[in-house]
DNA sequence: GTCTATATATGGATAGAC
DNA sequence: GTCTATCCATATATAGAC
């Protein structure tokens, strides 16, 4: 139990532990921590669920290890905004990195809009501590930004959340707005409008001319 | 069993049916449909669980009574938005009713958030037919509006989105707005600032000129 | 490392006395 | 209408053979 005997390094153990936490996500997004059973895992991961307990010990255990990519996602994308870029170039993108992990990863943002909504029991000193940081250091970006005159004066911490709220909208209520829309699944398109409405909000709210310039590579990938 | 055989017309039924909505409200909205128990929301309601089982047979008979309140609050506060209007005051006082919601309202919030997050298994005709109807209609208003040249063109049911998205934030997402700003508690100021902000966002968006004058009474009662 | 069988706990729901 | 006692299903977690 303690090292593996194996020659190949826990190859297996790390496509396994990969598959768990995949299936982890996804289930945790469909049914929230207590609605998802080990059991659903284990068969969406194509294993026995004793198995799935020989990896991860408890449930919550398996929790906190999706939380935790989930946390690297979010923290990175944050990084579009930097002190040196321009502000709508900043914004633009980071309103793209955004909508474009709600697409890819929704299961990402259902799992961690779960747990906030529950009052964010294994996140809530993640949230005071490195969270708060991080949005503050923000902050201070798009005050001296406003300071410089590059962008209309509104509350910074506020605008953060709406763009969080507008942007993972389109993961943790895919529902709803393929039910308004009527569609059977959001394409390109959709996700094309969403970006440009929510751009439009903060770049005008924000006084800033958009450009009509395409968000700049990477954007969504850093 | 069939008829109550008081002469009170079921004066402690109603008592006891309004306690327990009540507290499945918050119940619900703390754990989730799943993660709450019948045991905990008569424990709030300040009965014995056998007793709630009186009044709900199940659990789910329970989720959809507290679900069919929410509703109402959902679609009373979407008609601030009416054709006779000015836009920029219908549009504002249906923010600062949305934030009203979620201020005084939180535990709804949540229980609608949670049911969407996990696939609306209640509620998914609901948002194809009667949600998806209304949201066209006012989608109608708003492009006539736009039509006559009193806001700019923008998607008008991803606006709707947008307005829907970053005011349910302040209850959905409060324990990170909590977290975030180093609040114990939201205060009068916080969500005077999230209705200022929001405000801001969506009118300038809409290219309106903001008047400066405070919403209309009863903004927030209809 | 894998998997069958099972111990144990929790919680929805009801029977039946008052 | 109220409430105690209980049935029964479900689900976490582990023991122990392979």
């Amino acid at each position: 139990m303690a090292r593996p005997v194996t020659v190949d390094g826990g190859r297996i153990r790390k496509r396994n532990v990969a598959r768990i936490l995949e299936a982890a996500e996804g289930v945790f997004a469909e049914s929230g921590f207590r609605g998802a059973t080990t059991a659903a895992i284990a068969a969406r991961a194509g294993l026995p669920k004793a198995n799935l307990h020989y990896y991860f010990r408890t449930k919550k255990a398996l929790y906190r290890a999706v939380l935790d990519n989930i946390l690297e996602l979010w923290l990175g994308a944050f990084d579009q905004i930097r002190p040196e870029r321009d502000p709508a170039e900043a914004l633009g993108d980071y309103i793209a990195a955004k909508i474009y992990w709600s697409r890819t990863r929704p299961n990402a943002s259902k799992v961690f809009a779960n747990e906030v909504l529950h009052g964010a029991p294994i996140l809530g000193g993640f949230l005071a501590r490195e969270l708060r940081a991080r949005v503050e250091e923000k902050a201070a970006i798009l005050r001296r930004w406003m300071a410089q005159g590059r962008m209309r004066p509104v509350d910074p911490v506020h605008l953060v959340f709406a763009i969080w709220a507008m942007t993972q909208h389109y993961a943790d209520f895919e529902v709803q707005v393929r039910a308004v829309l009527g569609r059977g699944r959001l394409g390109e398109a959709d996700y094309a409008a969403a970006a440009g409405t929510i751009t439009a909000l903060v770049l005008d709210g924000c006084g800033i001319a958009r450009t009509g310039k395409a968000p700049s590579r990477g954007a969504a990938r850093s």
